[in-house]
DNA sequence: CCCCAGGCGTCCA
DNA sequence: TGGACGCATGGG
C-alpha cells in the first residue's frame, strides 16, 4: 500500500464516520437504478425523483411497458428532469439494450470490458452512467466518477485539472481492493459530501474539507 | 434576477 | 483529442 491508497482509505474512513454508510444507489430494482441513471445526467435528484415517481404511478418501471409507451408520453411524464425530449429518447434506448443485454448482465456472465464496451454503445449512456449502472445495478466492481468527484480529487491534490474520467476512475481502482461494495459506498460518499460543500476547488476551506488535516 | 445540478452527443479546429 | 454548445426543469 503506497501513500496514495493511505490517504485514499483515510478519507474514506472519515466520510463515513462524518456521514455515515450511505446505501446507494436509490432505486428498488436494477431497472430503476438504470432509469435513474439516464435521468440523473447533470440534474438534481429531487427533480429525478419527481420523474420517477411519475413512472412509478404509471407502473413503467418495467422494460415492456416502457418500450410500449409513446415518446411524447414519457417526455411529458419525465418533465420534472429536464432535458426530456432528449431522455426520453435514451430511456427507450437503454431500454432496448435493457432487454436484450440485462439478464445476462444481472448473471455476469460476460466480462466487465465487454458488458462496459456494450452500454457504452448505447447512444446517451457515456462513462458515468455506465459505470453508475455497471455498479449499482449489476454489481460490477467499477468505480464511478463524476463531477463531485474531480472537485473532491482536485481540492486535495490528488490528481490535476485536466484529468480525464480514465485517470481519475484508474486512480481509484488502483489504489483501492477491487470490492463492489467499498466502491458503491465510496462513490456515495463523495456525492454526500459534494451535495454539502461549496464548489470552489481551490482555496481549500474548511467547510468543504470538513476540517480535515490531509493535504 | 442570477447560478447550477450525480452528462452526453455533436460540431469544429 | 479537446473545447464550446444545446439540451430544460426546479431549487437556492
Amino acid at each position: 500500500m503506497n501513500a496514495t491508497s493511505g490517504i485514499l482509505l483515510e478519507f474514506y474512513e472519515q466520510l463515513l464516520a462524518y456521514f455515515g454508510k450511505q446505501y446507494w444507489w436509490p432505486g428498488d430494482s436494477p431497472y430503476e437504478i438504470a432509469i435513474g441513471a439516464v435521468l440523473t445526467q447533470n440534474t438534481n435528484w429531487n427533480n429525478v425523483e419527481k420523474a420517477i415517481n411519475n413512472l412509478k404511478k404509471r407502473n413503467l418501471i418495467d422494460a415492456q411497458k416502457m418500450t410500449n409507451i409513446d415518446s411524447n408520453e414519457l417526455a411529458e411524464l419525465i418533465k420534472p428532469s429536464g432535458y426530456f425530449n432528449l431522455k426520453a429518447n435514451r430511456l427507450k434506448m437503454m431500454t432496448k439494450w435493457w432487454q436484450k443485454n440485462a439478464d445476462r448482465a444481472l448473471k455476469q456472465h460476460v466480462n466487465l470490458d465487454l458488458m462496459r464496451n456494450s452500454l457504452l454503445s448505447v447512444k446517451g449512456i457515456g462513462e458515468e452512467t455506465a459505470d453508475s449502472i455497471l455498479l449499482y445495478a449489476f454489481e460490477y466492481p467499477t468505480f464511478v466518477v463524476d463531477a463531485y468527484t474531480k472537485r473532491f480529487l482536485i481540492r486535495h491534490h490528488l490528481i490535476n485539472e485536466k484529468a480525464s474520467y480514465h485517470d481519475m476512475k484508474l486512480l481509484f481502482e488502483t489504489h483501492l481492493a477491487c470490492d463492489v461494495y467499498f466502491y458503491r459506498e465510496f462513490h456515495a460518499l463523495i456525492v454526500a459530501l459534494g451535495k454539502t460543500s461549496c464548489k470552489k476547488t481551490s482555496p481549500r476551506c474548511d467547510h468543504c474539507c470538513l476540517n480535515w488535516h490531509l493535504r
